[in-house]
RNA sequence: GGCGCGUUGGCGGAGAAGUUACGCAGAGGUCUGCAAAACCUUUUAGACGGGUGCGAGUCCCGUACGCGCCUCCA
């Protein structure tokens, strides 16, 4: 398998680090507001990965965190945490807010058909949350204190970039290059050494004064910074190193940067070996993202009609490593394409499936080279023969669109068919016609063939 | 200022130095009770300027434009 390397910029040979294994740790979502379909775009994605590495043969360990702490926002909220801020929103508590939008995240999850992480089992279920990692994460801060690579201020314990020789290796920018407060809204500690120097636990003081989430360290009260949570979750559950490490571009530059600086100054060892990162959705040409409120969310989209399924299938329409512009009129033509697949898929029901006649190996070759899904889906439309019911749960396995599970028709509905064939037979039109008016009710398309008619369901 | 990504036909989107990507949509035809399908034919490409090749969307160098990141983000 070919996988593309942001450390190395090259799309190399996938070996992991011990035969037969793979550890893969994602960043999960921030429980503060719905996911956007961008946000569910890089999560197919890393299903995608998950679910490739799986049917090449790995045995794969997957943890994937859920922030509930720590994550500050900005903009008009200048500073806060974006669980506080949205506690405050809602006047709910930061439990309830973070509740409630996990809950969200992953019914979104299950309605794209994304493998759940699969390495960790915790009071939250499979997924690992901040919060059950505070000690963990005062440990790992503990360890930097320790090593001088951290140091303590009036309002935060820092960790000083200025310690490692290679930190920014991930983005390939010079610190000197870097501008200093690209963002009009960073708050700046006069007490830190350096610029870019990032916060590993805040204290409740000044600002965050009020911060509700808080726990005692050997420092002062306070609560981690965003980028602990990662290095500390990775320690405790997978072990360093993993084999890939996956998130969107925009962490590249900082939040991952900092994550490889923690994990390597505490632990000396190498954080992960590959890191895939995906690029984004558009809307419009822009960025879909919460501060500019210009996204969509699941909801939306099913509101206007649309399965899931269709949006799973628009995402696997592009490369993961490509911008793409999400338009409802893409989405439409993914409808559409999806409803020939599914009809493809009937198939199977209908016609004495012929073993081998479908070679899914180009498909399975596409995605093993660095994921390459819309060459794998070229692949697939070239085959018109019928399907085995091994081909479908194949491709199932490695896209996940639930083309295998489909259900046969009733025996009703069958009875329906043969009727509308006899009616034809007497060419009684009128007959016919309401025998295919009673199909399409049932969400049944009939086509007529030169070897008798195929049915399709158009939903479901 | 620095770092990174991109520019392909009506829309989406791949591979790739020398014959069709593919999907969705459009046109004409065969077929057909009708519809769809199928089959045949067909329209619309490779930002711009140079360079290297017998030959370049495909490699190299520029230019332009777009997008992202540089302590909110997937």
């Amino acid at each position: 398998m070919k996988l593309h390397n942001t450390l190395t910029r090259q799309t190399e040979e996938f070996k992991p680090h011990e035969a037969g294994k793979v550890k893969l740790y994602t960043c999960g979502p921030t429980v503060y507001d719905y996911p956007t379909i961008g946000n569910l775009r890089s999560f197919v994605f890393d299903d995608t990965l998950r679910r490739a590495l799986q049917v090449a043969g790995y045995e794969v360990a997957h943890v994937m965190n859920i922030t509930d702490v720590g994550h500050l926002v900005s903009d008009e909220d200048e500073g806060e945490d974006k669980l506080e801020a949205g506690a405050g929103r809602e006047q709910k508590s930061v439990k309830e807010i973070s509740q409630r939008y996990a809950q969200a995240f992953f019914e979104d999850v299950k309605a794209l058909n994304i493998l759940a992480p699969n390495a960790y089992r915790g009071p939250h279920g499979s997924y690992a949350y901040a919060t059950d990692f505070i000690d963990e994460q005062i440990e790992l801060v503990n360890q930097l204190m320790g090593k001088d690579y951290a140091y303590k201020t009036a309002s935060a314990i820092y960790f000083d970039i200025s310690k490692l020789s290679d930190y920014g290796k991930l983005s390939g920018q010079k610190l000197s290059d870097k501008e200093v407060a690209a963002r009009s809204e960073v708050v700046n500690d006069p007490a830190k050494r350096n610029p870019q120097d990032f916060a590993l636990w805040f204290f409740t003081v000044g600002r965050f004064k009020n911060h509700t989430l808080r726990w005692r360290s050997p420092w002062g009260e306070g609560f981690p910074g965003w980028h602990l949570e990662c290095s500390a979750i990775v320690h405790a559950t997978l072990g360093e190193p993993i084999d890939i490490h996956t998130g969107g571009v925009d962490h590249i530059g900082t939040h991952h940067t900092n994550e490889i600086a923690q994990t390597e100054a505490a632990f000396g060892v190498k954080l992960a070996n590959y890191w895939l990162h995906n690029e984004h959705l558009m809307v419009d040409g822009q960025k879909m993202s919460k501060s500019k409120r210009n996204f969509y969310t699941l909801k939306d989209v099913i509101g206007k009609g649309y399965e899931p399924m269709a949006l799973r299938l628009l995402f696997l329409q592009s490369h993961y490593r490509t911008q793409a512009n999400f338009t409802w009129e893409v989405l439409d033509a993914a409808k559409d394409h999806l409803q020939n697949l599914r009809a493809w898929a009937d198939l199977k029901h209908q016609q004495k499936p012929v073993v081998g006649l479908v070679d899914i190996r180009p498909a399975k070759g596409a995605i093993f080279t660095d994921l390459n899904t819309p060459k794998a889906l070229a692949e697939l439309a070239s085959h018109k023969e019928s399907p085995s019911q091994e081909v479908l749960e194949l491709i199932d396995k490695l896209l996940g669109l639930h083309l295998a599970d489909r259900p046969n028709i009733t025996s009703d509905e069958k009875e329906l068919i043969i009727k509308r064939e006899e009616a034809r037979e007497q060419k009684d039109w009128t007959g016919a016609d309401n025998y295919r008016a009673q199909l399409a009710k049932k969400g049944i398309d009939i086509k007529d063939t030169e070897t008798g008619p195929i049915w399709s369901r158009i939903s479901s």
